[in-house]
DNA sequence: AAACAGTGCAACCGCTCTGAC
DNA sequence: TGTCAGAGCGGTTGCACTGTT
């Protein structure tokens, strides 16, 4: 074993590309194809390490590359295959014709981690956590509503939830949204209080554990730390698992089980893109339904990148589309 | 206009895996 | 079975570009 010496020898160029360079590379493989990378830079006249050679070609010079910006589906894709791949770069390029690893994982890396932190959406484990969530966006937003914080108490802890609520109420006094702090205060904080210790707090693996133990005895879960294994291991089985299996799954999760009220303008604030993909696994839908809101025609037909960013962050904060009987799902 | 900070991305580093011998 | 080189992978760095003060 041992690391390759390749590019340890002295006299070899390092840095970008010229254009000259790629014009040798392309030139040389063009005629005797890629590979047998440590004597193609000799055989090609490049000063270049063999390993230099292949990273220019695979990740810029391939002629099936594509550039460019990523597309709306193509972003989404990146994230559900990576709320089950983890940080298999590789493996998630090979289910995106014309990109890259290193495009991909630079891509996550600059835009979608941030946006997901942004979200609350802890971008290893694709799980809500409020710790993480920007409560600023979030209170200044006309969305926040009680029927939002209500549900918001079903997944986050109690700790966590009157901090967003003291951030509330300390940061608009006019506010209308303040009577709902009154009212969670009384009608649930001070339940929660009580049984503080008792109360559900949610960890990023909570719901991966209770998707997983559908198949508790899967020898693979302990091989990868820090990735939602449980999905992954499972995915097979969500394949042909009933809606009201995952239903119950969500529903043992979600211990207090209210009679959440659900209409077309509601977000399920702070839930994980994996539970959309239980959702899509188990029902075959797609993100049609999700397409033809207003909002993704705006995004779709043309738009500024606000509104795109808007827009994501919306579907992040996975919208419910109302042909979905969400219920059969939830509760 | 200049200095500084933030962002995005190409390229590199160092490690592991794999197959030939 | 052990060793080696080639190849691949994920993480990190460096720098150009852009925005802000």
């Amino acid at each position: 074993m041992g690391r390759s010496p390749c590019c340890d020898k002295d006299g070899l160029k390092k840095g970008p590309w010229t254009p000259e360079e790629d014009i040798k590379l392309i030139q040389y493989i063009q005629i005797h194809g890629a590979g047998n990378w440590r004597i193609l830079p000799k055989n090609a006249g490049l000063q270049r390490c063999g390993k230099s050679c292949r990273l220019r070609w695979t990740n810029y010079l391939r002629p099936d590359i594509k550039r460019g910006r990523f597309s709306f589906e193509e972003e989404e894709s990146i994230i559900q295959l990576h709320s089950v791949l983890g940080n298999k770069w590789s493996a998630i390029a090979a289910r995106l014709p014309g990109r890259t690893d290193n495009e991909i994982k630079n891509y996550w890396n600059t835009h979608i981690r941030k946006r997901l932190l942004r979200n609350g959406i802890d971008p290893v484990t694709h799980a809500p956590r409020l710790d993480l969530l920007d409560l600023s966006s979030i209170l200044g937003s006309p969305q926040l509503d009680l029927s939002n914080l209500l549900r918001l108490q079903t997944l986050l802890n109690p700790q966590g939830l009157r901090l967003a609520l003291s951030l509330l109420s300390s940061s608009n006094v006019e506010n209308p949204n303040i009577l709902l702090h009154k009212q969670l205060q009384e009608n649930h904080l001070l339940e929660l209080d009580s049984h503080h210790n008792q109360a559900p707090i949610f960890q990023p693996n909570h719901f991966e554990n209770v998707v997983g133990q559908q198949n508790p005895s899967n020898p693979e879960d302990s091989s990868r730390p820090n990735q939602p294994q449980s999905v992954q291991n499972n995915l097979g089985q969500l394949s042909t698992t009933s809606p009201s299996s995952s239903g119950q799954a969500f529903q043992n999760y979600c211990p207090t089980n209210e009679n959440i009220p659900i209409d077309g303008s509601n977000f399920f604030y702070g839930v994980c893109d994996q539970m959309k993909a239980v959702v899509d696994l188990s029902e075959n839908s797609s993100f049609d339904s999700v397409l033809s809101t207003p909002s993704a025609s705006t995004f779709v037909n043309g738009s500024t990148e606000d509104e795109k960013e808007s827009f994501c962050s919306n579907l992040l904060r996975f919208e419910i589309p109302e042909s979905l009987d969400q219920l059969d799902y939830f509760m």
